[in-house]
DNA sequence: CACAACCTTAGAGTATGGTCTATACTTGCA
DNA sequence: TGCAAGTATAGACCATACTCTAAGGTTGTG
């Protein structure tokens, strides 16, 4: 598929895929029978990736540690350890993120009840 | 206190306590007495703020959404009714944000096991 | 009273993550 | 064949959140 149907099935611009394929988050092919024009063709595993992208930023992920956790997915260069390592990494963060979180949401609520409190 | 004990205090650098500053999130008051100089002072709450500050940035909250979690904590020109909607809207994208993660980490964890299944 | 060690403001520079514009070529349809 | 719609590249521009430098005034100690 060409990039605007990308765009269409993940919901991102055009803009911003193209960003990310610059910042090496994914990679579309150009067909080699076609001499004519250098559109960039993209495949399902676009899709996947780009919806992890949103995932991964939307929970506070980089687009650097995102390249990384893409990488040991996908990457045959890296070993099965140095893989499980760089996930072992980020799901510690992922579980550091969620205690810190816990934390505020009580402060939070500790907060509120103490505004409540005041007014009554 | 002097901007440089604030900051030795808060493990902040100077520079980025007046950045916060200019950013409306803390306020240093000049000394009526003092004329030589203009030099700024901060007290207690300014360390308080500034730890909420930390905690909250590291959580993932930018600086407009933390000035107006403060606004809701320590202004006076706000009714009970909306400090505790501000409260509300946090904790709920709080626990939005716990939601998102907890998927993603078990996402992770599926990875990482398909990563070591593939090598075995 | 020299001088290091503070303080101030203003503004430049950096990194991240986009977002948009300009220019130019290609394709598909009437 | 003309022309709207799609594609490519380069680079300008923006917001956020710092980070640093310059230039100048103040304070405290020997």
């Amino acid at each position: 598929m060409l990039i605007n149907e990308l765009a269409k099935r993940t919901g991102l611009s055009a803009h911003t895929i193209r960003f990310y394929e610059k910042s090496g988050l994914i990679k579309g092919k150009r067909k080699e029978n076609v001499r004519t024009n250098n559109y960039l063709h993209y495949d399902e595993a676009c899709v996947e990736k780009l919806e992890l992208i949103r995932d991964a930023k939307s929970v506070g992920f980089t687009l650097r540690e995102i390249g990384q956790l893409m990488d040991a997915w996908y990457s045959k260069r890296l070993s099965m350890e140095s893989k499980a390592a760089v996930l072992d990494d980020k799901i510690r963060s992922i579980e550091q993120r969620i205690k810190q979180l816990k934390e505020m949401k009580k402060m939070l609520l500790l907060f509120r009840q103490d505004v409540l409190d005041d007014a009554c």
